[in-house]
DNA sequence: TATGAATGAGCTTTCATTCAT
DNA sequence: AATGAATGAAAGCTCATTCAT
């Protein structure tokens, strides 16, 4: 017989984590829907399923849950973008590719659009006032990973050494937007790979050497 | 001596509009401080040093008030182009570089802000509901200027023929993002023209025909 | 050649009269249409084609106004049973049956209605405030006259005489009710007179002297 | 030792009966006090002791609260109906006496004044809008008891058969009118049941067969 | 731990009334 | 006299957050 305590511990302590990632997905789904502002703690305990009081319990403000969904999709697309550096040994531009590609096939299709409406969002900036900076650690990692593979780029010759890097990774997270996707994918109609494939082509031929 | 009621009236009449002009200033700073939720009525016109019911009488819904900004902002957006494409005799690739440069300079670093702040902002599609596509008539209209160009463009072989216009005006949009002004010229210090023109540069080596 | 003050004060005079007639008649259509609370100054001056201030000019309350507005439905009412005490020689009986037909056909297929809507409505009584028992002179005429026909049938055994006259003067304006003309007339399709005659049937058989 | 749940949630219920039936006795009180648009939701919360956002819990609209108020009165008045159809078998005439002995003594000297007062009323009819006809079908069913009784009596003999049952039964409910109770017994000090006597009197000697 | 009733600050909007022109 | 822009008090309603059970 086990220690009981580290049992009916860990069993809880899974139930727990198994209901804060449905908190977090039914989160997302209204967040979606309805806005940042109307979507209400209300609707989000009554739709996972508990009272508002447990709802509380996970997160004690609005704010905390929400930038709990925002360090769940920059977590994945960090993961997303750790994969592809450290497995891939293509050249750059073939990881830049993949990376776009993986992003706009995997992520905007499903969760990463709340992460840009939000984090454009003006009413997200007042919303999480101080706690941005804590939150945007992950991005901050993101987007030093890419500076990285550009930086080799610009070393090996293929990307524009008369770019600035900053510049250059500026223009990256430009190409990867929800509205290109919802444009031309959602309603355009075109295949996402398709897609990508064409704005990683005019993103590479963009800053590739002359 | 002029007819009175014309003299007062017109006087009165530009009264309003210099009120309303102020109004939609205040209301964009409140805006653009505490997003589209946190930025109340009362605050806008306290700030303006009006009444609320004379903010009322100017705009009968918060709503309208957001759309009328949002409708500045496009319309001054429209003017940039429809100078730049009218009397602009030069290559379309010019004019695209052109139009690139004055919207990073003239209207990013001034208004436009807000309009991307809120166009993406999940808690404005949710606000207008059913005007949002009223006021988007220039928007569309913007994005057939440019259209027309990139065909043009590509009528001419200058640029990629196999590359579908749509993803090419996508991107355009893509490359004009206020996260990239802020990035780069508030925090990075860099001077616009110099990130417009690195910005155009990318998009239009891009985009070129092989 | 007349004296220019006089002529132009009197026909001043009857403009303003005329105006305020309009006014009277089109507060009359929007308070039923609407409603107290729901009738604004501002629609009522918009649809009479006056300014609110002009509105002001004659009534300087919404309350003064809603009050003549009483005032001259009693009024009309008082001038009907006026002319049939006066100029009515028949019996009692036959006076009260006309007084109950008139207004069935002239006051409740009208204005009168107003009278009832707004004299029963809690809200008027607390917008009237103390200004009611002032208007309710009028009021107090007509029960006087009634209450007058009612003992002089009483005192010729036309009416019983153990009946208190408050209590057949309380039934005799029970009797008359928008909602009896609403129902019958109305919704019910029945010929105004003849409604008056079965009412006024009722009403006198009630009160006849065994 | 009972199943707590049960236990618990029966006496919270009861818990919020009480509260809702105290609502519902103070906004009468303050909808009597100061008519439909003068009582606040605030003030109804204040006087019962909650807070705004309690009192909305209970009715969702104040529309909804009036309704319920509305609905209260009526229901009251069906019961008093349905036990004197139901359990007295003494004939039609004596049955409407007592009808409108009991209303005058049990409902208009209590609650049922707001019920006329805010049936009659312009600015109910337009706050109801619709929600009107559902909250009306106990007002209908009343209406219909009374017919019934009225035709038996027509079928007896006892009523004038030719007095077409719709005037009988309009001018029955304007015998009940709080107008009445409050001109001879509130003011006139008469005792409800001598002036009830009086009045179920003349109508009904109005509505006898010759 | 889980609940959901209770709270109240805060928002948008309306409208009677005033007053400079 | 006539206007209508300006006012601001007051209302209905929402929702993040707390806390007794």
């Amino acid at each position: 017989m086990q220690e009981p305590g580290i049992v009916r511990s860990s069993w809880k302590e899974r139930q727990r984590q198994e209901r804060e990632t449905l908190i977090l997905q039914t989160a997302e789904e209204i967040l979606l829907e309805k806005g940042l502002h109307n979507a209400s703690m209300d609707e989000i305990a009554a739709r996972v399923g508990i009272s508002k009081g447990t709802l509380y319990l996970h997160f004690a403000k609005k704010e905390d849950l929400v930038l709990a969904l925002l360090e769940r999709e920059l977590h994945a697309c960090f993961e997303v973008l750790q994969e592809i550096t450290t497995f891939d040994d293509s050249d750059v531009s073939a990881q830049l590719e993949t990376i776009i590609q993986r992003i706009y096939q995997e992520l905007l299709g499903k969760h990463f659009q709340l992460f840009y409406a939000l984090y454009d969002g003006l009413d997200l900036q007042h919303l999480l006032a101080k706690k941005r900076e804590q939150a945007m650690e992950t991005f901050v990692e993101i987007g030093n990973r890419i500076q990285a593979l550009l930086e080799v780029g610009k070393a090996n010759g293929v990307f524009e050494a008369t770019l600035p890097t900053e510049v250059m990774l500026t223009t990256f997270f430009n190409m990867i937007s929800p509205r290109a996707y919802k444009r031309l994918v959602v309603d355009g109609g075109m295949a996402a790979d398709v897609m990508a494939r064409y704005i990683a082509s005019i993103y590479l031929k963009g800053i590739a050497a002359r």
